[in-house]
DNA sequence: TGCGCAATTGCCCCAAGGGGCAATAATTGG
DNA sequence: CCAATTATTGCCCCTTGGGGCAATTGCGCA
């Protein structure tokens, strides 16, 4: 751990305000129309989010490669669907493996096929250029609180799983039947071994996956997948 | 019980194939057009499914009042957006109250527009006329799927809901603090009773709910909202 | 080859869970 | 007012769960 040799300035107002936006929401804006861009970015700067505009789809996948360590608060990507080299439903695919920010398609006057071929490949939204800017703010908000609840639920699988994994795989196997409602003297008979040892596995499980109690550990195994 | 005094004839050929084609799922068709509602019901009925069709939204409604006893199996409802009286919006809102079937909206060249708001509205998907059949097909599949993971859903949750109700206040009040990982001391202690009370309610509650131990207790409360 | 980790086990002790038996209240629908 | 239901409690007994202490094995890794 190397701490940085400069720089323990006082925080800037500039930067202040920007943590204030990410903390509200990040969108990224994809359309290879500059104007367009521009202008849904102006919209969602004055609704105070933090916006991140590109002119194609692959500039930002190409970002999402280098910068992995992804943003921590909610975000969505907004993006038009006629892309030159890579379409939305393309795009989405992708997005799921990267990132798991909602999207939300936007095209100009397109059939109900397209809006249709969207929504089946996982949009959150599809939105008809001219877009109007509450159905665009409001299209936000909900992709904004999808994306939390979707890392709420990714951060507590996470943090369960990491907990697990510091199990052996006698105390995973151990965890697992505690879990499935069976007796201390039970599992003993199955696997073979003293009733101590089970119970020194168990209680060494309880404590490494952060359980109060056997009420505890049920839910954790069921949903952490133990 | 009063048992038919007729009737204990051997079961048909028809009522073998009707039953088989329920079990394979239900499709309610709806659409003003008589050409497309006969065509489209072909189709189905080939394809093994159980098919219904009626000429309006409201027509539909009016049978799901009287019926219901609704139908055990899969079902879908395959329904046309412009109606006359009722569009296929008022239609979801409505069915979700009655029936859990997934709902697919169809319709003739429309915009983005109305298939966006199909799926904000809840539709499982959006077919544009003419349809092609595999499409049709593979949307009521889709759909037929989803159908089947409602039920067993709300089927479980009602199974829970039914024995928790046969819960005293008392019992279902320990259930909960068992749940919550209490030891039968400190709940005896917070409710100002014996530690033999406890027990007893504990034991009845186990057995109402049909837990064979603690885990379980803890998932149906979880389940079940307990 | 010695150390650290994981798995095991025996002995002992105490707290908590599960239940049988019997009895007392309190509430409520007939 | 009686009978059924629900709530309570005390006593006693046995099984389980939770842990301290100490000792023994194997097994990779430095």
């Amino acid at each position: 751990m190397t701490t940085p040799t400069a720089s323990r300035r006082p925080i800037t107002v500039q930067e202040q305000e920007f943590a204030e936006r990410c903390a509200r929401g990040r969108v990224v804006v994809i359309d290879d129309d500059a104007e367009i861009l521009a202008a849904l970015a102006a919209l969602l700067d004055l609704e105070g989010y933090a916006c991140e505009t590109y002119g194609s789809a692959l500039t930002y996948l190409q970002v999402l490669n280098y910068n992995r360590p992804y943003f921590s608060g909610p975000s969505c990507v907004l993006c038009d669907v006629k892309m030159p080299e890579l379409d939305g439903l393309e795009l989405q695919s992708r997005l799921t493996e990267l990132d798991d920010a909602p999207l939300l398609l936007m095209s100009g006057a397109s059939g109900a096929q397209e809006a249709a071929s969207a929504f089946r490949a996982g949009a959150l939204d599809f939105l008809v250029k001219p877009i109007d800017a509450d159905t665009l703010l409001i299209a936000v908000a909900k992709a904004l609180a999808t994306s939390t609840a979707r890392q709420t639920q990714r951060g507590r699988q996470a943090e369960l799983a990491l907990r697990i994994a510091t199990l052996t795989d006698r105390e995973r196997d151990i965890a697992r039947r505690v879990a499935q409602g069976q007796t201390n003297p039970a599992i003993a008979e199955q696997l073979g071994i003293a009733l101590r040892t089970v119970k020194l596995h168990r209680q060494r499980a309880l404590e490494k996956v952060g359980a109060s109690g056997t009420a505890d550990l049920v839910r954790i195994a069921d949903e952490g997948n133990l």
